[in-house]
DNA sequence: TCCGATAAGTTTCATTTTACAACCCTCTCT
DNA sequence: AGAGAGGGTTGTAAAATGAAACTTATCGGA
């Protein structure tokens, strides 16, 4: 299908929700980041329709996120796997999580993360590769890159100028 | 409004995307952090509906991540503005884009940003604050945290222990 | 003073999507 | 043969979305 849902693409985190943007889809991929792999494990755990499951995975395969891999030859059986460029969604649902944790937990995280390798709670942080820092909002500008051949108009810099308070 | 759209918030991605997860929510934020302050400038930009951007803002200011002021009496004007809240969706954003520009943009970022402190192009990375490394999803094992009071079934392990490949 | 433009929405209504439930088909197990 | 699981499809009702029109209010001219 992958139907466009968002007109001016000029900036790749609208590209990124042409593909996992809609509903229940970052849902199945951390399902997936889970372990969990079949068709029913999914439906169950998050109760969404499964005309809805079938076609979001169907979608999710047809943008290379997720492979549909048969493991069972006599009862035809598939499983779901991410591929790499859907476990590169990595990142995103630990900042959705982090985010999640501090401002939708009252009463603390409802999952604990530990990363093994360091044997530490789980706290992600986003920072420039080159520096270290974590980047703020207002110390990041953006400019037209080489991927927007002007089909598109520019949008605003990231911080404007005027960003008085 | 607020209408709970997942019934498994066993897990703080889902609760995040309660709030963020509708169509045009994290556009219209990151449009927010692009600067855009204005109802009209808003619409315009994203093409999107007027009645579904003003629902969207109602939305986001009822869940805290923005807020509308006043800044013109005598022609009633308002402006929105990301409250501390949103500005801390900035990694969410930002991971979104990462993933994007290498998944999503065959010919290129079609924006960079320069992070202003480091004077470098921004690539952030999502770390482990606590060594520093890149999670991997294999890397990290999620067990029930404080936040759930059993209401609901924890989900299987992030990384299942059989994830043999 | 009347006309039009701008701003910021709200209302109305047609069109898409989603959701829910029921059904179907193929195996396997007993 | 019958039951049950896996993996969907089909039909229809409910909700979300989009386009356009309508409001209210101010300002800037002609």
């Amino acid at each position: 299908m992958a139907t466009k849902r968002y007109e001016n693409l000029a900036c790749s985190a609208a590209r990124a929700l042409e593909v996992v943007g809609e509903r229940w889809t970052m849902l199945i991929i951390r399902d997936l980041f889970y372990g969990l792999r079949r068709f029913d494990e999914l439906q169950r755990d998050l109760g969404v329709a499964r005309n809805i499951l079938s076609r979001r995975l169907a979608d999710l395969v047809d943008h290379g996120v997720v492979m549909r891999q048969l493991y069972s030859e006599s009862p035809p059986r598939h499983e779901y796997r991410l591929t790499r460029k859907g476990e590169d969604l990595f990142p995103v649902l630990l900042a959705l999580m982090a985010w999640g944790d501090r401002w939708a937990a009252p009463d603390g995280a409802p999952m604990v993360m530990t990363h093994t390798g360091c044997d530490q709670d789980l706290r992600p942080l986003v920072v420039c590769s080159a520096c270290g820092e974590e980047p703020l909002p207002r110390t990041v500008f953006a400019r037209v890159g080489p991927g927007l051949s002007d089909a598109a108009p520019p949008p605003s810099p990231v911080s404007s100028s005027d960003d008085e308070e």
